[in-house]
DNA sequence: ACCCAGGGTCATA
DNA sequence: TATGACCATGGG
């Protein structure tokens, strides 16, 4: 276990414990996995709008994704930007679910297996795969992100080697055994915590570091040459 | 009028 | 295996 990563997830439960997640333990799994194809490479409210049409139009479901015309797949996902390529990846992964015997079963495969099929289709790499396994699939499986590359290195932290299953492997090893952020709710809750706080204060411009309460702990906040954080005027 | 966002694929050397 | 082009909408 790593002391100061686990203070750090801490402070921010204290700053963001209170705030709501686009995915709660509710969401339709389908609803997961389309959202984490859409939201590759652009913002959550872009790909929101996308999510919210294909509801619109009964799409959140592999079997009518698989016997939807392409053009009016690219049509409803317009919005998430990079629409033909994500409605080819919509279909990929209607049929990865189809060739499973259905979303339900492929879900339910072990989460080896699982992050194998996933792999493999087009479109899906190893952090899409990761957020499905976490959030669609409930698995003790540590999603790393743009967001959790840059809070953790500004913090001053993170593996000898920068590669994306170096940080999923170091992220497990710091946290484990520790109840809290550990296993599969632990995993969740911290990539949970870790984009609203990346959106919300560790934002790549303008930081809001006099907003944030690990300051006194981050290498970023209190370099030399300091970035350009902002005076705290922020509640929580 | 820029610039970039919670990636992934493909071509090139 | 490493790097760069490409994808493309919407918000700052």
């Amino acid at each position: 276990m790593n002391p100061p990563v686990v203070r750090f997830l801490e402070a921010l439960e204290a700053m963001h414990g209170n705030e709501r997640w686009h995915w709660d333990p509710e969401t339709h799994p389908f609803e997961v996995c389309a959202g984490a194809i859409l939201v590759q490479n652009t913002t959550w409210t872009n790909a929101e709008r996308a999510v919210e049409r294909l509801r619109a139009a009964g799409a959140l479901d592999p079997v009518v994704i698989a016997t939807t015309d392409l053009n009016r797949l690219e049509d409803l996902v317009r919005p998430s930007g990079q629409f033909r390529q994500k409605a080819r990846k919509l279909l990929a992964f209607a049929a990865t679910c189809l060739a499973a015997g259905g979303l339900e079963c492929l879900l339910a495969l072990p989460t080896p297996e699982l992050r194998r099929r996933l792999l493999a289709t087009w479109g899906i790499g190893p952090e899409t795969a990761d957020c499905i396994c976490c959030y669609a699939a409930g698995r003790d499986v540590f999603v790393v992100d743009a967001y959790t590359m840059r809070t953790f290195r500004r913090l001053g932290v993170g593996p000898s080697s920068d590669t994306y299953e170096q940080w999923q492997a170091w992220l497990a090893a710091a946290v484990a055994p520790h109840p809290r952020w550990s296993g599969a709710a632990g995993a969740a809750r911290a990539h949970a915590l870790i984009v609203l706080h990346a959106k919300r204060l560790c934002r790549k411009r303008q930081p809001r570091c006099g907003d944030c309460l690990v300051r006194p702990n981050c290498r970023y906040a209190n370099e030399e040459t300091g970035p350009p954080c902002s005076q705290g005027r922020f509640r929580y």
